[in-house]
DNA sequence: CGGACAAGCTGA
DNA sequence: CAGCTTGTCCGG
C-alpha cells in the first residue's frame, strides 16, 4: 500500500511540473461537412462526461454541440486547448460508438457524424431512466424461436400472416432482446402489445432513455439498430428481406448487416425474422420454417394468369380472370401496376412501331392526354406516329389513370386510383377497388384481393435484386389479404408462370426460391458472394482507379458511373478506405447501392 | 459548416 | 480604391 500512494505521489508529482492535472478527450463536432476531430480539456464540474458523452464546445469563435469520442491520454498536439463548455447529456455508449465507426468504415463513409445522430436521443437525456426489467413469463411463446436462440441463432421463416408476437416474446426470456422492424408503425404496434402482455418495452427513438435504463425489448425502425440496449442477448431483425430496412441516403448501412455485427461483436444471438427470407441472411445460417402444409396454410390463393402464349400487342391488362374476380362485388380488391400515368410505352395502330423520341430515340410516355413526353431528355409533340404520321396509338403498357377507366368499366363499380400523391389517411372506404403503383399496398387496408396486372415489369426490371424485390412485393401483398382459408387471394398476371418467384409462391416453396437465386448470385459473385459499390462525380475517375490498384478489387465502367466489386465486403471497405479521396474534387461513393 | 481573409472584378 | 463577389482555408 505504502509503495503504492509513493508511486502516485511520484506520478501527480511529475504532471505537475507541466501544469494542471486535465482531462482531456477527443470530440466529433455535430457540424455537417466537417470531417475532423478536436480536443478539449474537461473541467471538473463536468466528471461526468465520459466517452459518447454529447457536450458543447467553442469551435472556431462559435459554440457547437460535439460527441466526446475517445479519452485523450498522450500529450496534446495543440498546445492551446480550449475547454468543454457544457455537458448535454448521454449519447450512443462504448459499444453502439464503435459499432457507428464499424459502420462508417463498412459503407465507405468518410464522416462519423451521421451515424452519431442516427444512435443518439432525440432530445437531452441526462440519466437512464430506470424500469424494472420484467421476468418475461408471458405466454404465448415459440419453441421454434427458442431452439433457434439455444442453438445460437439464425432464421426464423415466419409465414406472412403469422404473428410475430411469440417470436419476440420468446427471444425476450432468453435477456435483453432488441428489435428491428422495417416501418415504425410496425414497431410501435408491436410495442403496445409487448407492453399490454406486461414486457418493459422501449419504443425507439422515443423511449432511448428508457432503452439506455434497460429494459426487455428495445424495438424500433432501422434506426433501433444502433440503440442502446444493456447486456443485449438477442439481436433480432423483422421483415428481413424489406428493403426500408437499408437506410436511404450515403452511408447507406443496412440494419440487417449491422444488427449482426453487433451480435457478433458482444456475443449475442442474432435471429432474422421473415415470410421469404434473403438470400444474403440465409447463407451460412440454419434456417428454421414451419412444416410444408402449416406454412402453406399461411399464405394467399395465388391465381397465375398466364399470359405468355398471347401475342404481347393484344395483351390487355384487364384479364378476363381479373374481370371475373371483379364481378366479385363483396371482395375488396387491390390492382397494382408500375406505371403512372396514361401510358409508359405506346405502339402505332397502322404500322406497329413503337413510339420513340425524335431526339433521343428513348421511349415516349403519355402523361396528360394529348401529348407525348420523352422521359429520358424531356422533348414532347403531339400524339403522332413518327414513322407514318398516323394518330392512331396503342397503350402498350398503360398507366393507372388510363387503368382506372378499363377497370371501372369492366368491374361495374367505382374504382380509385391510388398514387404516391394520395394523402397517407384517406378514406379507403371510399371505394372497393383501386388501382396504384407499388404504394397502394400500403396505403389501403382490409383487402380480399391483390392483383398484379403486370408482374413481368417486376420480373424483368433491371436490377440484380430484382427477384427479391418482387418476392418481397408478394409477401406484401400476401399479409394483406390474409390466409386462402380466410379468402386471401393475390392474382400474378405474368408471360413467365414458370419463372422462380411466382413458383415461390404458388407452391410456397421458399426454400426453393432461395437455392435457384442463390445460384445465380454465386455464378455472377453477386452479394453474398461478392461486394459492390459505385462511385461518381469529378474526383471518381481518379478514385477509381486508386482503389482498381489495390488486389482483390475490380472496377469497370459505364457512363460516368464506376462499379467496383470485390469478393467481400470487408475486402471492398479495407479498400475504399485505404484508397486516398482526391484532393477537393467530389467522389459520391455508394457501398451496396440500393439501386442496381 | 460558416467565418475570415485574400484575390479578383466593377464603377466612378 | 471602396465595395462587392468568389474562392480557399481552417477550426483544438
Amino acid at each position: 500500500m505504502g509503495v503504492l500512494v509513493a508511486v502516485g505521489r511520484l506520478l501527480v508529482g511529475a504532471r505537475s511540473l507541466r501544469g494542471p492535472l486535465n482531462r482531456v478527450v477527443r470530440v466529433v463536432p455535430d457540424v455537417t461537412g466537417l470531417d475532423k476531430t478536436f480536443d478539449y480539456i474537461v473541467p471538473e464540474e463536468f466528471a461526468d462526461v465520459v466517452v459518447g458523452s454529447r457536450v458543447r464546445v467553442p469551435l472556431h469563435g462559435r459554440r457547437v454541440g460535439a460527441w466526446v469520442v475517445a479519452d485523450v491520454s498522450d500529450a496534446p498536439a495543440v498546445s492551446s486547448l480550449k475547454s468543454i463548455v457544457k455537458s448535454s447529456g448521454l449519447g450512443p455508449d462504448r459499444e453502439v460508438l464503435d459499432l457507428c465507426e464499424w459502420a462508417t468504415w463498412r459503407w465507405g463513409a468518410k464522416r462519423l457524424r451521421p451515424l452519431l445522430v442516427t444512435a443518439s436521443p432525440p432530445v437531452v437525456v441526462n440519466r437512464p431512466a430506470t424500469q424494472r426489467r420484467t421476468k418475461v413469463l408471458a405466454e404465448p411463446s415459440s419453441p421454434a424461436t427458442t431452439s433457434l436462440i439455444t442453438d445460437g441463432g439464425g432464421v426464423l421463416r415466419l409465414p406472412p400472416t403469422a404473428d410475430q408476437l411469440p417470436t419476440i416474446l420468446s427471444a425476450a426470456k432468453h435477456g435483453p432482446t432488441l428489435v428491428v422492424c422495417p416501418s415504425i408503425e410496425g414497431a410501435r404496434a408491436l410495442a403496445h402489445r409487448l407492453d399490454r402482455a406486461g414486457v418493459s418495452v422501449a419504443l425507439m427513438p422515443d423511449d432511448w432513455a428508457k432503452a439506455r435504463g434497460g429494459v426487455d425489448v428495445v424495438i424500433g425502425g432501422r434506426a433501433a439498430a444502433f440503440a442502446p440496449c444493456p447486456d443485449l442477448a438477442v439481436a433480432m431483425v423483422l421483415d428481413e428481406h424489406d428493403e426500408s430496412l437499408q437506410e436511404e441516403r450515403s452511408p447507406n448501412w443496412h440494419a440487417r448487416d449491422v444488427l449482426i455485427e453487433r451480435a457478433r461483436r458482444r456475443g449475442a444471438v442474432f435471429v432474422a425474422v421473415s415470410p421469404a427470407p434473403s438470400v444474403v441472411v440465409s447463407e451460412g445460417r440454419p434456417v428454421v420454417a414451419p412444416e410444408h402444409e402449416r406454412e402453406r396454410a399461411a399464405w394467399p390463393a395465388v391465381d397465375v394468369v398466364d399470359r405468355h402464349d398471347v401475342e404481347p400487342w393484344k395483351r390487355s391488362l384487364v384479364s378476363s380472370e381479373l374481370i371475373a374476380e371483379l364481378h366479385e362485388h363483396s371482395r375488396r380488391i387491390v390492382c397494382v401496376v408500375n406505371t403512372k400515368g396514361q401510358a409508359r410505352l405506346l405502339a402505332c395502330r397502322s404500322c406497329r412501331a413503337l413510339v420513340r423520341c425524335e431526339a433521343c430515340g428513348g421511349s415516349m410516355s403519355e402523361e396528360v392526354d394529348g401529348r407525348l413526353d420523352c422521359r429520358a431528355c424531356g422533348a414532347t409533340r403531339p400524339k403522332v406516329c413518327i414513322e407514318c404520321g398516323s394518330s392512331a396509338l396503342a397503350r402498350v403498357r398503360p398507366g393507372t389513370s388510363r387503368l382506372r377507366f378499363e377497370l371501372e368499366e369492366a368491374a361495374h363499380r367505382p374504382v380509385m386510383e391510388v398514387t404516391g400523391a394520395t394523402p397517407e389517411g384517406f378514406d379507403d372506404r371510399a371505394a372497393d377497388v383501386f388501382v396504384g403503383t407499388e404504394a397502394v399496398l400500403h396505403r389501403v387496408r382490409r383487402v380480399d384481393t391483390v392483383a398484379f396486372l403486370d408482374f413481368d415489369a417486376e420480373l424483368l426490371a433491371p436490377r440484380f435484386r430484382a427477384n427479391e424485390q418482387a418476392l418481397a412485393l408478394l409477401t406484401r401483398a400476401a399479409r394483406l389479404v390474409g390466409t386462402r382459408r380466410g379468402g386471401g387471394k393475390v392474382i400474378v398476371q405474368t408471360a413467365l408462370p414458370e419463372h422462380p418467384v411466382v413458383r415461390a409462391v404458388a407452391e410456397v416453396n421458399l426454400a426453393e426460391f432461395v437455392a435457384v437465386e442463390r445460384q445465380r448470385r454465386l455464378d455472377l459473385s453477386l452479394p453474398p458472394f461478392g461486394a459492390l459499390a459505385t462511385a461518381e462525380g469529378p474526383g471518381a475517375d481518379e478514385f477509381a482507379r486508386l482503389v482498381g490498384l489495390i488486389e482483390g478489387v475490380r472496377t469497370s465502367r459505364s457512363g460516368d458511373v464506376h462499379l467496383l466489386r470485390a469478393s467481400d465486403a470487408d475486402t471492398l471497405a479495407a479498400a475504399c478506405a485505404a484508397t486516398p479521396w482526391p484532393p477537393q474534387a467530389k467522389v459520391r461513393l455508394v457501398v451496396d447501392p440500393p439501386r442496381l
